[in-house]
DNA sequence: CGATATATTCGACATATGCCGAATAAGTCA
DNA sequence: TGACTTATTCGGCATATGTCGAATATATCG
């Protein structure tokens, strides 16, 4: 655990970790991934992949899947060690990248739409434009939102 | 399929549909409802669980349950024929609905955030209080995005 | 009510996925 | 280079999930 000397507290995380990982397992997240998640937000510093497996209780190579999991989701960076090998996680900060996925997939399926609509009959047709540009439309909302919160950052 | 007079055209629905499925069936939606809501939304008027079965090549059993997944996605509406039991699937129009469910999600994970950063230790807290607030900076960009979509249809 | 049509559920099978422990690769330092 | 450390991959097992065909439930109408 992030902090294994106060049991108090120790009870506190594992609800949050079990919390998060509620939330997350549902959007298709597998659990040990979902766990971590948790964990790598409570931890007061970056962590290796012994103190992961060790902590969440399972197979170093699996802490290391669900570790390159996140960094895929944009949820978690790796930071590199100069002088040595070992590899330490950390919950990401860099809120954008995150978003960036999403949005990239609204984009995607927006222009899927378009080319759909292209081929289909007279009444869905309409619906194809009117889905695509509804796509489109909340795509830009989060841009905004995000250009929003990156200025409010600084 | 929604058409089937025409060959040439079979060909580019068939395409459609797939296109869907791949943008789709990576976000967790299984395959046949992926494509069915591919085939949904070229579909020109609502069809039955008989046709679906027969256009998409699956046991009914199986079309039955992939609309009952798009329906709880929000993805599908049934509807109901006065005078028989017959029921009817078509592309939901409701995107408003569609998004509410992604926006509770934002909220919820909000709340467990908030929850999480009383417990945290100095470092984490911050990070907390911060992703929490970002989920809800982008679940309001989304909130207002419908909203404008929603005045723009009127 | 009985007959029919359709939706819905159920059990079984096949496939996919997550997790594990062991094996391998790759970096670091003496 | 060789010893050591740590990341990464791999094969197997257990579990979960999707799909199917058959069985069941439920509504409609004569």
């Amino acid at each position: 655990m992030p902090n294994k000397s106060n049991d108090k507290a120790a009870g506190e995380f594992i609800e949050f970790i079990e919390d998060v990982a509620r939330q997350l397992t549902p959007l298709g997240v597998p659990a040990v991934a979902a766990r971590l998640y948790g964990y790598l937000l409570l931890a007061p510093e970056p962590v290796s992949l012994d103190a992961i497996a060790a902590d969440l209780q399972v197979a170093r190579s699996t802490a290391f899947v669900a570790a390159r999991l996140l960094e895929q989701y944009m949820l978690a960076r790796r930071i590199g060690q100069r002088g040595t090998k070992r590899v330490l996680y950390e919950a990401s900060d860099n809120y954008e990248a995150m978003l960036v996925v999403q949005n990239r997939l609204l984009e995607n399926l927006a222009e899927v739409f378009d080319r759909g609509s292209g081929v289909a009959a007279a009444p869905a047709r309409e619906r194809l434009v009117e889905v695509a540009e509804f796509y489109r439309v909340t795509r830009r909302a989060m841009d905004e939102a995000l250009e929003a919160w990156r200025a409010a950052r600084r």
